[in-house]
DNA sequence: CCTCCACTGAAGATTTTTCTTCAAGGCCCT
DNA sequence: AGGGCCTTGAAGAAAAATCTTCAGTGGAGG
């Protein structure tokens, strides 16, 4: 880059006023925030083995700032004393005060710019239950989707997609609601969809219909209930394929499954929020759908035309 | 909370079959490399204030690693040899050496995509469908938050928090497994909640039952049925207040309501997404369990106690 | 070639961090 | 209701980190 020549000619007239590079950046209103910023600005004052330092924190940045100061002076081949002297030219107190420079702006990196959004609704207080709440749930769905395997995903849809298997749906106290919202779309996009009713005594009447590579769709967290685990062993043991939604501490149930989605459900109430867990069957559902979407279509204008008979709709 | 209480309990039933996660991963051929994944499945094998530390480390994963075993500590409310004891258990020498293991990881991680945090799961494409749902449901509730008055919300939970008032609770087609959501909610903080059930031959019944200042809670989303609206407009007309949670094109029933909410529900997906809808209910029980947390305690301790009569949860 | 000055690292001093021990407290089971 | 087991954190010991001092080194300029 052209600036860096000119940052090196610069360099010998300014070597004698130092910050000289940092108060030209202030001057246009660019702040230097980052440690990496800081060690781009002031590399004209540097000396030989401080910019040696230089480079090699910037190689693999910021992991290397983030061990101890003997390793990273190793690792560029100077002595502590260097180091040192480098983090207090760049102005910290010292080098943990540097490692904490380099924590703060991994966090920022890593928390993407949503979750940090401190105020969801306007007009109230970022401590008002409506943002709290958001924030949480935020921060669940964010947490959740970074647990997702892909390969897992993709295998799970294929299961639920796959028309030789019939499938199998069931919640439980609460999630029972999920299982029937679950179900409700997949009873449009296929044939062979069942929901297990939440009364146990029903259950032996499915378990009797279950064959080997049916599919069981269990939605599960805490408190675990016991059933659940009973049906999800017996389902196993008659060789059914278990899809699990649970939460982040896992439901026993898990044993059992051959796919496991673990969503974060913790906020700010006295109840557990099932808001990803919805988030997760909405999206499996969406890429199921998309599938195979002519035969999911076709399906879909029938479902509308005998809606459209029963007058069940406004028509506008 | 008094769940995590629960769980206290619980522990040392599941705690003799560890690795239960592990196992499943195992079979896939996903090696427990990260320090995450070490943390997620052997969850099942730590203690409380363990599951505490756990839980603050993933948190905000890696930097609050990354910091000295002491701000660990203090960030989690547990004690140095808690964060020790956690770090050997998951196998690392100590916690220079578990550090290590995750300046390795943060090494993989940041090399590779030049971190632009725009994807929420790792491993997939920006444009797959995990990702473009996910944003596309972070969208939603980001407009859907924005155009929510305070007012409006507090007026909402003064409403359905009112003893005097009795509340009935009804959904659509789909948005029938919301109401059921918020129905099970409800009923445990309040006496006389109704769900009145879908079938429209039955409505007569209920309506008779109305009394002026009942709450009728309506969930409506396009495409809008024809009896909701009829519905509306008899409780209306006995006197009852409605409140309404639809989508951003407003059910007609708005025109009756006291109190409405316009949730965004476009998503990368043949169906609508009921999630936003979700959060508000979420938040509308949160706020209302709040505002009189005594009696809604004495009630959710009545329930756990005939939970426990019942032997409906997991004991073992 | 010599002198001076700035840079550099070895070594020790100092501070901080990490680890270990041990006693208190809680919970379960008999 | 008491014994035993597990969990937890306070306190101090051990280890490791960081910082400081100071002498040696190399290069620039005279």
């Amino acid at each position: 880059m052209f600036f860096d020549e000119l940052f090196y000619i610069l360099r010998h007239y300014v070597k004698n006023r130092p910050c000289a590079g940092h108060l030209i950046f202030e001057r246009f209103g660019v702040s230097t925030n980052t440690v990496a910023e800081k060690l781009e600005l002031r590399s004209s004052e540097l000396t030989r083995s401080e910019r040696q330092l230089c480079d090699v924190i910037l190689q693999n940045y910021p992991a290397s700032g983030l061990g101890t100061i003997t390793s990273l002076a190793e690792a560029a081949e100077v002595s502590t004393p260097t180091v040192a002297r480098l983090v207090q030219k760049l102005g910290f107190s010292g080098f943990p005060g540097f490692q904490r420079a380099l924590r703060a702006e991994l966090n920022e990196k890593i928390s993407s710019p949503l979750t940090k959004r401190a105020s969801w609704v306007d007009d109230a207080p970022e401590d008002h239950i409506l943002n709290r709440f958001t924030k949480a749930v935020i921060d669940n769905i964010g947490q959740s989707m970074a647990k997702i395997d892909p390969k897992e995903f993709a295998l799970c849809c294929d299961l639920i997609g796959d028309p030789s298997r019939k499938v199998y749906v069931i919640g439980g106290r609460i999630t029972r609601t999920l299982a029937d919202y679950f179900f409700l779309h997949l009873q449009v996009i296929r044939d062979d969809v069942v929901q297990i009713t939440s009364s146990s005594n029903a259950w032996p009447h499915y378990l009797l219909d279950l064959k080997a590579n049916d599919i069981v769709v269990i939605f599960d967290i805490r408190r675990y209930e016991n059933g659940t685990l009973k049906l999800a062993k017996m389902a196993r043991e008659r060789g059914a394929e278990i899809i699990l939604f649970s939460d982040q501490w896992m439901s026993p149930v898990a044993e059992h499954a051959t796919v496991s989605y673990s969503s974060h459900i913790a906020v700010p109430s006295a109840w557990d929020s099932n808001l990803t867990l919805m988030l997760m069957s909405e999206i499996v559902i969406a890429e199921v759908q998309e599938r195979d979407w002519e035969h999911t279509q076709s399906r879909m204008e029938a479902l509308e035309d005998m809606f459209d008979r029963t007058k069940l709709f406004r028509k506008f």
